[in-house]
DNA sequence: CTTTGTGCAAACGATTTGCAGGATG
DNA sequence: CATCCTGCAAATCGTTTGCACAAAG
């Protein structure tokens, strides 16, 4: 079986493998993503990509994201009301939302220890878990958000 | 300074403290969230309000969550994409969602033991945090969504 | 060449807003 | 009785969809 891995190529023979096509929009939306750790909405993913190279429309971006997380290549934040946010980050971790500036900060997955699921409430079966902690994020002057 | 208390009495109290007024509507919604435990969305309760008594629209709805939320009565949950769901439990708990019927479960704060947010990386300094566990929840048959 | 992807615009659905009439304190 | 809230409809905004043209394999 073909294993997605990480780095700017992978983006190539992961899509083949799936029968994916190999576009440009899709390779440069995943190396925007690669290339920030910001978690970026749609739209700041679009913007970024427009200012170097104007040729990619919303719904383009959109079906990009896609197919990248039909692939496993990206993942869907959803942490902030109204929109998602994506990462290319895809190894299990944790997050840290801004509660000032809405930044969200990737937590190393073993910050907290590994948190058993063995036991948990009336016939509740978890396979999978994540931690999100809120505070503030000091690299942000407290301005936006 | 007047604290919010848990309990269907608790909205005229806490409502009017807040120099905010006391409504059939923001009391029915409420009630309804207090008598649920299934985080349901603006549209479930709505319908579910106007089963009993046809008297309230969704914009009502949204802005009786909306003074429910500022009074510290009720919280948002964001765990689906797309939708907002809305909780009465304010205290600190963790939650499960299920990821073939979509239903949210809450696990008890104790579930985990506590974590410590001390160590956190590059200036981040954390006042909160939740954990969210994915998995099956039996209760389902595996029907929805 | 055949099929899938892009890009534009229209469609959608959740949430917000504007405003006139109604209820609250 | 002055102010805040409701409820309706229109406006917004993120996301999805339909379709003709372009590009990938």
């Amino acid at each position: 079986m073909v294993q997605a891995r990480v780095g700017a190529e992978a983006v190539v023979q992961t899509l083949k493998a799936r029968g994916l096509r190999v576009t440009p929009q899709r390779c440069a939306v995943y190396a925007n993503l690669l290339r920030r750790t910001d978690h970026p909405t749609v739209e700041q993913i679009l913007n970024d990509l427009n200012r170097e190279l104007p040729v990619s429309s919303k719904a383009t971006v959109y079906s990009s994201l896609q197919a990248l997380r039909d692939v496993g290549l990206v993942r869907e934040v959803l942490l902030q009301e109204g929109v998602s946010r994506y990462d290319a980050k895809v190894e299990p971790h944790h997050h840290f939302l801004c509660d000032r500036c809405g930044a969200i900060h990737d937590l190393p997955w073993a910050q907290f220890g590994e948190l058993s699921l063995s036991v948990l409430p009336q016939g509740l079966r978890g396979v999978a878990y994540e931690v999100t902690v809120r505070g503030t994020c000091g690299d942000c002057g407290g301005m936006e958000a």
